[in-house]
DNA sequence: AAGTGCCCGTTGTTC
DNA sequence: ACGGGCACTT
């Protein structure tokens, strides 16, 4: 056992074996957070305080369980280990007891429900706006969804919210009823269902309640700071008897407000466990001095916040290089001819330590690196944006899925009826949705009905009937047959692979590999011995983050994404005002304090190196903008920072697309953005294609998206397939396009 | 019912 | 600049 105390701190120790009581652990970035948990759980096997089924632990996303059950496994020896160890997401753990108790909460719910993404609930929300008809434009969709979960986390219905004259107010609440009972007939759980449901058993059923704090002896969370009250409210009803909860996490590192994570959780800890030991992790293992200190001196300005100060035994190591680029594409350019010359530095080093990562504040801001990656031939991983479960034909294909366990799914419904096309129309689906609306039940439902009445026109009744038909015989091949046939059969009978087929387009060939894709990730579930429910499951609760592939070299993902991880050398880009501080959070204080929490996240991801970056142009909503250095540039100490010149790469003229370090503010340029130059040159790369130089069937290679096929052209647009990504339209001229062949 | 053309909002972060 | 949604066409 001595080995697993070995080369802790005497902090990170008294951590890992104060085990009796509620704990409070404040571990500050890069101060082995992860490995005090580790360690942790280790430690109550090895000392046989707990066997591995009476330990639960609660990570941020799947990914960090994974991680967390390796390290554990090197740690712990296999006879130590016997029993199911939980380690798991909020969310999912709640799908688990949901899974099981459900039906006892009676209404509508039963344990063979659907969980809903945000996908699926954006479409409900849309559907019951229409319904009530309530205009999208006076009430966004995505306002009314955000709306809607923000009341479900503080606890409240649509019954406790006080009646309004507000029409918006008013508006949320009618969609908020109307959304609930859709939700329940199509027995359909959302994101935030989970946690309150699960909340509700545990408080409503003693016995449910008693067995779950009998098993669970030990509770670990992680990431404590970022916890909505639902799931403070779990928390409790979970360590009722026993309260031998250790809670890690760093109130600087809050950055999820906006999913309803509300800091005081882990700040008035001690006043919701007042038995509880606090514990504070101040030294940094991570970072060099001077990285650590510009930290220190960004997150100083955060009023709201308990004062800690991380110190590191590290070296000082290089200063923090800036650079101002004059546009989002130099600055990509930038930033990738850095990272190639790093690597090659770094050559003999093992690759972990030539890892680099660019961060930036939004989606949006990938596609540039992505390009620049793409032209200077650097593999890399882009994390978030599109993942593999969120493609149309995954969804599809999980869509029918769905509809066999729960053929009430009306998302799922949605989503297939007519795909491939058999005939069911718009008009078709308006009468199914109005039966389903008037009748209270869910459209399948509504459509067995109108089958029985012969309450439709003779067409969509035979395709209707088809539909239905398809469903049951595949519902009846469920119990037999393994994941992977299960998934060809659906693709098969249903008549996607044909469709696919017929299509014969290189982009329905893409779409095919994914969906071979997705039957071997079926037949891995097989193997794993995991039944449609655990597949579907999984495809719902898995984060963006969760398949970041170990093997690249250079990581793209937001700032978000990057949490709890770390890198020898990190980008951090779109330094600008408006941006990062993202404008929508520059009014407001707290928002304010959020992004600079985030900012301090981005900043104790390096390791070693840190680059900081910004573009003095910047496309917004296709238009050109002169930006402004964001103000958190200004909160590092000078001392520590350093003006890049520019690509340290040879072959480039001196001064070009160099700028000097802090944006040297010329007040005349900012106001009156200047047009821009008639005929600028673009990159090599883009092979100018003159309009109308395209015809159809034509084979593209386009420099973001790979190769393609025209599939059509109108007035100086193209519309291009690319395998596995869909149909994209550009504008002939300005897309980045070489052709491949003639067809 | 499926295909084409035009308008408008969008990109803030995610289990 | 781009995609979704809608109206109009066949």
């Amino acid at each position: 056992m001595s080995h697993l105390l070995e080369g802790l701190n005497p902090e990170q120790w008294a951590a890992v074996t104060t085990t009796e009581g509620p704990l409070l652990v404040i571990a500050g970035a890069g101060s082995g957070k992860t490995r005090v948990i580790v360690h942790r759980i280790a430690y109550l096997l090895d000392q046989g305080l707990a066997r591995p089924e009476q330990i639960l632990a609660v990570t941020f996303t799947n990914k960090a369980a994974l991680e967390m059950k390796e390290r554990i496994h090197q740690l712990v020896p296999p006879s130590r280990r016997r029993g199911e160890l939980l380690i798991a997401t909020f969310h999912s753990f709640c799908v688990r007891m949901l899974r099981r108790h459900l039906d006892r909460l009676g209404g509508a719910y039963t344990r063979d429900f659907t969980i809903y993404d945000a996908d699926d609930q954006g479409r409900l929300v849309k559907a019951c706006l229409k319904e009530l008809g309530l205009d999208e434009k006076l009430y966004p969709p995505r306002a009314i969804q955000y709306g809607i979960s923000a009341a479900k986390n503080r606890g409240e219905t649509p019954d406790t919210l006080p009646p309004s004259s507000d029409p918006k107010r008013d508006a949320l609440i009618k969609a908020f009823r109307l959304y609930e009972t859709r939700l329940a007939a199509a027995n359909a759980l959302d994101f935030d269902d989970l946690l309150l449901l699960a909340g509700r058993l545990l408080r409503r059923f003693q016995d449910i309640a008693d067995d779950y704090n009998d098993r669970f002896r030990y509770i670990l969370i992680d990431e404590y700071q970022d916890t909505n009250p639902p799931q403070l409210s779990l928390t409790r009803l979970l360590t009722q008897q026993r309260q031998n909860l250790c809670a890690v996490g760093d109130p600087d590192q809050s950055i999820y407000k906006f999913r309803a994570a509300d800091i005081r959780n882990i700040l008035d800890f001690e006043r919701h466990y007042p038995k509880a030991k606090l514990i504070v992790l101040a030294r940094n293992y991570r970072s060099t001095k001077t990285i650590l200190a510009a930290a220190n001196a960004v997150i100083q300005n955060n009023r709201a916040r308990r004062k800690k100060d991380l110190a590191t035994e590290n070296a000082a190591g290089e200063p923090i290089r800036c650079f101002v680029a004059a546009n989002a594409e130099e600055e990509a350019d930038f930033v990738v001819r850095e990272i190639i010359a790093w690597q090659r530095r770094q050559e003999p080093l093992p690759a972990a330590e030539a890892r680099a990562a660019v961060l930036y504040r939004t989606n949006a801001q990938s596609r540039s690196f992505e390009e620049a990656c793409r032209r200077r031939g650097l593999p890399y991983a882009l994390v978030g944006g599109f993942s593999f479960y969120e493609r149309a034909e995954i969804k599809d294909a999980l869509a029918y899925l769905r509809l066999l366990l729960n053929p009430h799914d009306d998302a799922a419904l949605e989503r297939v009826v007519n795909v491939p096309p058999r005939g069911v129309g718009k008009a078709t689906l308006d009468i199914l949705t109005a039966r389903a609306a008037s009748d209270g039940v869910s459209r399948w439902t509504a459509m067995t009905r109108l089958l029985e009445e012969n309450g439709l026109g003779a067409r969509a009744l035979t395709a209707l009937r088809g539909f239905a038909a398809l469903i049951e015989s595949l519902q009846s091949a469920l119990a037999g047959a393994k994941l992977a046939e299960l998934v060809r059969m659906v693709l098969a009978r249903s008549g996607y692979d044909a469709m696919l087929k017929q299509e014969g387009t290189l982009e329905a060939e893409g779409r095919k590999q994914n969906l071979d894709e997705l039957i071997s990730a079926a037949a891995e579930a097989d193997e794993r011995g995991e039944r449609l429910r655990e597949f579907l499951d999984r495809a719902a609760l898995v984060a963006d983050t969760d398949d970041l592939e170990e093997s690249a070299r250079v990581t793209l993902m937001t700032i978000h994404s990057a949490k709890g991880l770390e890198f020898p050398l990190v980008f951090i880009a779109g330094l600008e005002e408006g941006l990062f501080p993202h404008a929508r959070a520059a009014h407001d204080d707290e928002d304010l304090e959020e992004e600079r929490r985030l900012f301090y996240v981005a900043l104790t991801r390096a390791k070693r190196q840190l680059y900081l970056t910004q573009a003095e142009r910047r496309r917004v909503y296709g238009e050109e903008r002169l930006t402004d250095p964001s103000r958190f540039l200004d909160e590092i100490p000078e001392a520590l920072l350093t003006t890049q010149a520019g690509p340290t790469t040879a072959g480039r003229r001196a001064g070009e697309g160099m700028r000097a370090l802090q944006p040297t503010a010329n007040p005349d340029l900012r106001r009156f953005p200047k047009p821009k130059p008639a005929g600028a040159p673009r990159s090599s790369w883009s092979a100018p294609a003159a309009a109308g130089s395209f015809k159809v069937g034509d084979r593209v290679e386009h420099a973001t998206y790979g190769a393609g096929q025209v599939v059509r052209v109108a007035d100086g647009k193209l519309d291009i397939a690319f395998p596995g990504k869909g149909v994209k339209r550009f504008v002939a001229e300005a897309a980045p396009l070489t052709r491949i062949s003639r067809q």
